[in-house]
DNA sequence: CCCCATGATTCAAT
DNA sequence: ATTGAATCATGGGG
């Protein structure tokens, strides 16, 4: 009502003067109708304006019926321009009219942020690439295969519900829009609408769809860290490998007790021999490395077993690659595993073991076979006097061979006999 | 509930 | 980047 007094004081502060007035006017005649020609007119334009005003107040129909007559009206194209004059004037239609919105840097960081975590972003190729991507570089590199799936079906839902809601606030926005630009157009018949005014009011409109984006893109970031921070609990849980694994593992590392650090191909097949990851083929070593060091007194009936576990295979092996080929040298490379300095005495100790053990092994199991050998030799040298580990034990770096060398004084009960026997694990 | 084994993490050294 | 060492945290056996 404050808005209508103002307006019909502003109107009569300007001139109407030099506005033809023509037309029948089909609405009923205002009320007390005397007086001079222009208190007439004014009463006229009261009752327009009154007409235009209360105008929202009625049922639809009647509303368009009045809007028609209003349009129809002989003082309109008056009163329009009377209309447009006044906005002019108290710059109506050009305020705020400049405030481009500059781009909030909430809105950016999340969706910098759903970008990252492959919510949002091109299609599911990308995403969960992007989901993979973010889950490694988040501490460590472990990508549990089942978890991480787990994660992905989780984030995919996310993603899902999130493009969904994404697409109906767009559909709704767009709906929204195109209704207020009907009506706003409409409108401009019987009021002043400059195109500027419509598209600043279409930029409300999408600022207002756009905070309520904001907040789901808000409660999307949510959902992802809370999936995230759950799924990083999971993947910290502990669970044993399958003993199988283990067994793999620890054939590996018993085989390779003079240099166990396998390469990265090696951890490679390892990790798929055993399926687990990589990090953890490399996790598995630094453990077992350390605490083998630590105790070798504890380790030493599980290298006896493992030991004995690979002879027999290197036998087996053995036995077929020299029914395969005789010409084989008995210095065939190894398979790599092997430290580069290492390499030129164990070949000796090789062959001197040989003769020891009055075996003639051959063929590619020669890694293996060293181990075995050497392993038996620990004992023997601890029953004979123990030079054999000083070429073995390499004193090239120190660290690791050295703490070898307690092993072969370790257990003079435990024999290769006794190997053989306990391999009821 | 305690204890130990074990996978994972952290941090410093290289 | 990889490794060693210390440490954390959990699972499982007693």
């Amino acid at each position: 009502m404050d808005d209508q007094a103002r307006i019909m004081q502003s109107i009569g502060g300007v001139s109407l003067a030099g506005h033809s007035v023509q037309g029948g006017m089909p609405l009923p005649p205002p009320h007390g109708h005397d007086g001079t020609d222009g208190d007439g007119r004014k009463q006229d334009i009261g009752d327009i304006l009154h007409q235009i005003m209360t105008i929202t107040d009625q049922s639809l129909d009647e509303a368009q019926a009045k809007k028609h007559g209003l349009n129809c009206h002989r003082m309109k194209p008056a009163l329009f321009s009377v209309l447009c004059e006044i906005k002019e004037k108290t710059g109506l239609s050009i305020r705020g009219a400049q405030e481009e919105d500059p781009p909030d840097p909430q809105l950016m960081r999340l969706d910098n942020m759903l970008l990252a975590e492959g919510v949002a972003g091109p299609e599911k190729g990308g995403g969960s690439a992007a989901a993979a991507a973010a889950a490694a570089a988040s501490g460590g590199a472990a990508d549990n295969s089942i978890e991480h799936s787990d994660y992905r079906a989780k984030l995919t839902q996310i993603r899902q519900i999130y493009h969904t809601e994404l697409e109906k606030y767009e559909q709704a926005c767009n709906e929204f829009t195109t209704h207020v630009m009907n009506l706003l157009r409409e409108q401009s018949r019987t009021r002043p609408i400059s195109p500027k005014e419509i598209e600043r009011m279409v930029g409300i409109i999408h600022r207002k769809f756009s905070s309520i984006q904001m907040q789901l893109k808000q409660s999307t970031c949510e959902a992802v860290m809370i999936l995230r921070s759950r799924f990083l609990d999971a993947r910290r849980k502990r669970r044993n490998f399958s003993k199988q694994a283990t067994e793999i593992l620890n054939e590996y590392f018993y085989s390779h007790l003079s240099n166990p650090y396998p390469s990265e191909e090696a951890k490679e097949e390892l990790a798929k021999k055993c399926s687990i990851t990589v990090s953890q083929v490399s996790n598995w070593f630094g453990n077992k490395r350390i605490r083998y060091k630590k105790n070798i007194g504890k380790f030493q009936e599980e290298a006896n077993l493992y030991a004995a576990k690979t002879a027999v295979n290197a036998a087996h092996a053995a036995a077929a690659a020299v029914q395969n080929s005789q010409a084989n040298s008995p210095t065939t490379p190894n398979s790599g595993s092997s430290g580069s300095f290492s390499l030129p005495n164990t070949g000796d100790m090789f062959l001197s073991m040989q003769s020891l053990n009055g075996d003639s092994y051959q063929g590619a199991q020669v890694d293996t076979l060293r181990h075995v050998i050497s392993q038996t030799a620990g004992y023997n040298d601890a029953l004979a006097g123990n030079t054999m580990y000083s070429p073995h034990g390499l004193n090239a770096n120190g660290g690791w061979q050295d703490a070898r060398t307690p092993s072969s004084v370790i257990s003079p009960t435990e024999g290769p006999g006794s190997v053989h026997s306990d391999t009821s694990n």
